[in-house]
DNA sequence: ATGGCTTCATAGTGAAGA
């Protein structure tokens, strides 16, 4: 079972992108951020006929989130429970006994920021959450922009970023929070090239120059983290024309 | 160097992303 996840910037821009990665990386299911449709909008059409059941939520403009699957999902759950909040930034599914958690997790804009306490506020919530829901459901992935640098060897340059919003310490604290509720990183579960990332500003060629961060994330939980076989950073579809910033992360779990 | 690029929005003195 390959699981993805995809930070898109727009889905109406990457659509084309997305169905041509999409056909080349048949995964099982893959998780979308920042689609930035309203749900009226989401190409649910164009997926199917690519193989892909979808579950959505989105808004106007900014967020918005998808799980694409080749076989159907149960169990849909849209934002955290019991925290109210506006911004379409989690959709959850059950996909084959697995559950798929899809998360686009607050920039935090600068550590002065309104934005970073609720980054700091939505994380918390978001691991009290899990942790009942790791309880429900051994089998559970947890995929997305988590906005968050987990380790120096995430940045392409830690001195410059360092106390920089993205690679702080309480940010990097939550992130820890997550892997204490029994998750890991399956991207750390082997051995990786150094200087491996996943988001790179469009700005000053920093693709080119590989000036990139490791943000986007495949954590799983232990019963899932035994069964999995590899994960991998494509930064293949970042190469094209009018690429997204991020590129997808794969994780493979073996099926028994 | 607070810009540099891209998106969606509106026609701004843009806002936000990361």
């Amino acid at each position: 079972m390959k699981l993805a996840t995809w930070n898109v910037n727009s889905l109406k821009v990457r659509l084309p992108h997305l169905l041509d990665w999409l056909a080349a990386n048949p995964v099982d299911a893959i998780c979308l951020q920042e689609t930035k449709q309203q749900d009226a909008d989401f190409p649910q059409a164009a997926l199917q006929t690519a193989g892909y059941y979808s579950a959505f939520s989105g808004q106007k403009t900014y967020n918005g989130v998808a799980i694409l699957s080749r076989t159907p999902l149960s169990e849909v759950q849209y934002g955290i429970p019991n925290f109210t909040d506006e911004q379409k930034r989690v959709i959850a599914a059950t996909i084959n006994g697995v559950r798929v958690v899809c998360v686009y997790i607050p920039n935090g804009q600068s550590l002065d920021s309104d934005k970073y306490q609720y980054k700091l506020k939505w994380l918390a919530a978001l691991r009290d959450w899990l942790a009942l829901e790791i309880k429900q459901y051994p089998n559970l992935a947890l995929l997305g922009d988590y906005n968050i640098a987990p380790e120096d060897r995430d940045v392409y340059d830690p001195a410059g970023w360092a106390g920089n919003v993205l690679v702080s310490e309480p940010e990097r604290a939550a992130f820890q929070s997550l892997l204490q509720l029994g998750l890991r990183d399956s991207y750390r579960l082997f051995e990786q090239a150094d200087k491996s990332y996943s988001w790179w500003d469009y700005r000053m060629m920093a693709f080119r120059r590989n000036m990139g961060l490791r943000i986007d994330h495949v954590l799983v939980s232990e019963a899932l983290a035994e069964r999995c076989i590899g994960c991998v950073i494509d930064k293949a579809p970042r190469k094209l024309e009018r690429p997204s910033d991020h590129t997808p992360v794969v994780a493979e779990m073996k099926t028994d």
